[in-house]
DNA sequence: AATTATGGATAGTGGCACTCTCTACTATTG
DNA sequence: CAATAGTAGAGAGTGCCACTATCCATAATT
């Protein structure tokens, strides 16, 4: 297929596609020509996961590629997939270290010793933790470790449902490939539903007679 | 005290109170001379909530500013606080509605009528959910229904856990501002979290024998 | 008196994700 | 067999966003 039929099926823009081939989140088609190319089912497929990780997942469109190319790379064991992932699919952060900062590092490792979890001290999503906590602590949010207690068994039990499901799948390639969907589109499942969950509870706990209208 | 204290005791660059301020998430100080004001502890205070929204939370400036103006706007009631900061706290997104969107949005009602949730049809979460689950069924995704089960359970008991939490605070201004904290900076905890106990699932039931190295 | 800091306004910067335009072709159509 | 439309690739341009720099007339500090 040319271009122009894989935009209509993917709903993409052509600038939009060629940007993406020259960002390498998609592979150039097979020339066949000075100023031609085709372009199969697997451009389609890719392109529709960039389109969902960039768009839904709200990845900036390097993180996008390096996942990308996570998936697609040959030569990858099952042991390092999910890691590559994670480091693949959070964006790098820069922030200060002061002792806030480095009270809440602590803070992390020790809840991770404590679920008796095994991560390496590299995972990035260390550090995002830690700087939230940092910041939930400068802003007085001092009560939280019991609603740190609950999100982490939370976390353990997701995961739990989520690595078995995974694990299900076949080959590699796809078991890949389904890390990188779930980690980035989970996250505003996960988000959304907390929301939804939220306004039912506090329709519930709070105001039950709140508005049947609206 | 005078405008460089105030980034002093916060952190925040000189240049950017200034335009904070001019984007009305931080009040003027009070006046005391045609080139003179004076700031709080009030002005530490929101300035310090701004910061977090924006850098932690990842939100938009517009966004912190109707949530900053939520939370220090008089005449609220807790029966629509809750409501009004989830609509400040989702960044507007648009998105095409075709007819695979459509059948996500019907599952998303009937995932909330089905747990008995009670939500607004307004609720920008569904929204959100439904661009989400289109984007998992347009990829084919589509054994996820166990899975968003589990997510859907979860966040119930999450939710309960801090709607608990937050109707424990005494004044509705308190609460106003951890709603806001919670659902902003709650998101990246929860995703880290999810993070840090994938892996340590996936070492495990896949391999126990990762890497005591790394 | 000299230096430094301040409030307020305007303009400029850098990053990012596209989007446009151009050229030299190739394919399709009446 | 023109005429029209589509294409690959590359470079430049755009629009948005979150700052950041500069300037001026004053005020505070040393």
């Amino acid at each position: 297929m040319r271009i122009a039929e894989l935009s209509r099926r993917t709903g993409v823009p052509i600038p939009t596609i060629k940007y993406y081939m020259r960002e390498g989140l998609v592979p150039q088609g097979e020339r066949t020509g000075p100023n031609q190319a085709r372009y199969g089912e697997e451009h389609v497929r890719r392109l529709r996961l960039a389109r969902a990780l960039v768009e839904v997942g709200g990845l900036p469109v390097a993180s996008a590629r390096e996942a990308l190319a996570l998936i697609f790379s040959s030569g990858i064991s099952e042991f390092d997939v999910l890691g590559k992932a994670q480091y693949a699919l959070t964006p790098p952060r820069e922030r200060a270290e002061d002792d806030v900062w480095d009270e809440a590092a602590a803070q992390v490792d020790e809840l991770i010793a404590r679920r008796g979890w095994q991560v390496k001290p590299g995972n990035p999503a260390r550090r995002t933790l830690a700087d939230a906590l940092a910041t939930l602590r400068r802003l007085g949010e001092d009560d939280y470790l019991d609603l740190l207690e609950t999100y982490a068994e939370t976390a353990e039990h997701l995961a739990d449902t989520e690595v078995r499901a995974i694990s299900r799948r076949g080959d590699l390639h796809a078991m890949a490939e389904a890390i990188v969907i779930w980690t980035a589109l989970g996250d505003p499942v996960i988000a959304s539903l907390r929301r939804l969950a939220q306004e039912a509870q506090a329709a519930r706990l709070i105001g039950g007679t709140t508005e049947e209208t609206a």
